[in-house]
DNA sequence: TCATTAGATGAAGAATCCTTCAGGTTCGGA
DNA sequence: TCCGAACCTGAAGGATTCTTCATCTAATGA
């Protein structure tokens, strides 16, 4: 478990004229499409170039290696998610945590569903020695903002509700992950949720009122 | 994404004399060992039979091919976990709601966490294209067994429960694992136990009360 | 004891894949 | 128009890895 230096996964040289900022985000949706249809094990660069239009070179121009392919994907999604849980935080501060809770809910679930394909594809690449690092590094984001607005919400400490948070997120990221799993039919989406809403404010219910 | 014949994943030849019985078990706990010290990427044929302390030829004859020793590591893990789930759920039935999460939480926690080591490898190869297929088929066994118990013990049909019980599973696998990967710390294990019996038991009421 | 089967070995074939680089093409501005 | 920079190409080097098989050793039972 060699530690790599922090710029190996940095791109290697950053688009100037249009048609190489296409080729980068061609390069990137073609990532995605690889994963879903082949599998992160059979994702090769050059199938990735190939599906994006571009050949090998091209790839390797922008992006140093094959893991800042999926670096770069599970990056910009997590980030997504992450900000709309933010979003919903400070759209709600000072609220009751019931009513937070009922925002940051489908905050998630929607952010997640968003680009389903996406969600399913990286479940196989966060498997990844560091590609886990990157699902924590940006999962504490949406889960500070979260602990403080709980926090705020229920006039606790923060220390009190940063487990609390921890627990609201995770049963998220699980469930939502169950029924991506399952192909996301939109009957299931639907009664996603709703449940999951109910289940976070259920739980919040009990849990913040006595700490 | 090709489907392979069924009989490529199982084993090879069955171990007739202790010293192979010794040999294919070595083997399986080899596996789980790179695959913690080195990832899944890394993990190769050859360093799973150097740390076995056989050979490479040993370990074909038992394993049909690399996908396998995941398959078959994965495969013994879930079946534990939704047998402990299984039980608990035959242990109380005609229980209520309350008694019954009280008993699956717990059960679906130590089984997950009494091999922590496993848990944490499995997350990174649970990923390939049909390790996903395991999961779904294996995590269905506990679910199933959930999805009746919860119907017994509200009374309603059990079409009802059905996604009553993803929810829980969901949940409990998605906390479980977010523990897991911050380490499972004794203090945050506890504290788990504590919260995920609140989440489950909270939300168990309030949806199985409404139906 | 000895033949037969189970078990183990590890070098080497075969295949795959990552990555580079020398040389070509396109663009943008002077 | 023309030059330099940006961009693209793809064959091939280099390295790794999966898997086989001919051969050897250990166990079993008659």
């Amino acid at each position: 478990m060699k530690t790599a230096p922090a710029h190996a996964f940095q791109p290697r040289k950053t688009p100037i004229q249009r048609r190489s900022t296409v080729t980068v985000e061609a390069i990137a949706e073609a990532t995605i499409q690889v994963l879903l249809a082949v599998g992160s094990d059979r994702l090769t660069t050059t199938r990735v170039a190939e599906r994006a239009g571009v050949s090998v070179g091209t790839l390797y121009q922008y992006y140093p290696n094959k893991q800042s392919l999926l670096h770069a994907v599970l990056e910009t999604h997590l980030t997504r998610v992450a900000e709309a849980v933010e979003g919903a935080c400070r759209a709600h501060r000072g609220a009751a945590v019931e009513e937070l809770v009922a925002a940051i809910v489908p905050a998630y679930v929607d952010a997640k569903l968003e680009r389903a394909d996406v969600s399913t594809a990286l479940y196989a690449a966060g498997s990844d020695v560091d590609g886990a690092a990157i699902v924590r590094r940006i999962s504490k984001r949406g889960n500070r903002a979260l602990t403080a607005a709980l926090a705020e919400a229920a006039g606790a400490p923060p220390g009190d509700m940063e487990f609390v948070a921890l627990m609201i997120y995770s049963a998220m990221a699980g469930a939502t992950r169950a029924v991506l799993e399952a192909g996301a039919p939109a009957r299931m989406v639907a009664r996603l949720r709703e449940e999951l809403l109910v289940l976070c404010q259920a739980y919040a219910a009990k849990s913040v009122r006595s700490s």
